[in-house]
DNA sequence: GATATTGCGGATCTTTTTAGTCCGAGATAG
DNA sequence: CTATCTCGGACTAAAAAGATCCGCAATATC
């Protein structure tokens, strides 16, 4: 699972403290973070690209959450970064070779996939149950306005 | 993740079904699933190493499981091929560049780090739920036979 | 006791993914 | 209208992982 994972999930943790209509560049959160620029940018567009971030080209463009905080999951996030295929892939090993099963044993999914399917689905659901909104109810109430302060004198 | 995860969970489950004292040796299994035999003998030393299976060396020698079948979780042999450690790495991001906060207040961990830690363990949960005894419980009556019948045949 | 067979470990090569960089299209402010 | 600032996607290098190979140690058989 790539770096950027975590970048993301802070970027936007950090753009759910910012005030409704501000945005905040590529350039002003990696140095927020001390990242590189321009692969934080790349990294960023995958999240525009999947719906949970909006972006403003131009002069004093930037990124800002597309739906209310309550709205975007960190499955989301995760999930526009990192992918949303299952690591696990079923080959359909149990139908080659000496022991394979006929065509007709095998119309329903194999056991083992189905389980390997099941855990995907409970991590899923795990990452689902927290939103950017749950995240900033455990933050103390002074972070946002110490978020925006610290992002304003940013270039 | 890779495919020979896949590999070893249906070759455990094979060797589930053997009688108790017999082996079967990683050419045997390769032929059962056609799989290269090489890089299947290479993972199944893993398991071997992790204690989930036993391996006897020599003439007539080959793996068996090393416990109850009962005794055996999806995760271990999951765990044992595609390493215990979690995909998601927290390099203490918050702690970096202009919105560095102070060691203070990262005395306890990240919210970000606990959550995807969380559904970690949600997935391992999943995963050390099933046994083989249970996958084993699933398949028809008539497959134990059937296995060690085809595997007797195997160079 | 010699021999064939099997697992074991390390060294090696290949492929995929990740990390990083770059320049162009588009929009806003002046 | 022009200059500047932003995202956007294409391109290149590096690292990690996957996959493969070969030689060594151990054991049962003959
Ligand atoms: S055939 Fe793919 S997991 Fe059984
Ligand atoms: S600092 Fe690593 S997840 Fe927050």
């Amino acid at each position: 699972m790539p770096v950027s994972t975590e970048w993301l999930l802070h970027c936007a943790t950090t753009l759910a403290q910012l005030d409704p209509g501000t945005t905040a560049s590529a350039a002003q959160l990696a140095q927020y973070y001390d990242l590189p620029a321009a692969y934080l940018a790349k990294q960023l567009q995958a999240l525009v690209r999947s719906g949970a971030l909006a972006a403003t080209t131009g002069p004093r463009g930037g990124f800002r959450l597309a739906r209310p905080a309550s709205e975007i999951t960190l499955l989301d996030i995760v999930e526009a970064v990192d992918g949303a295929a299952s690591p696990y892939e079923c080959r359909e090993i149990r139908q080659q070779g000496r022991g394979a099963l006929s065509p007709e044993e095998c119309r329903n999914t194999c056991v083992l996939a189905e389980k390997m399917a099941d855990a995907h689905e409970a991590w899923r659901r795990s990452l689902a149950a927290t939103s950017l909104a749950d995240v900033l109810a455990t933050l103390p109430p002074s972070a946002p306005e110490r978020t925006r302060r610290r992002m304003a004198g940013a270039t």
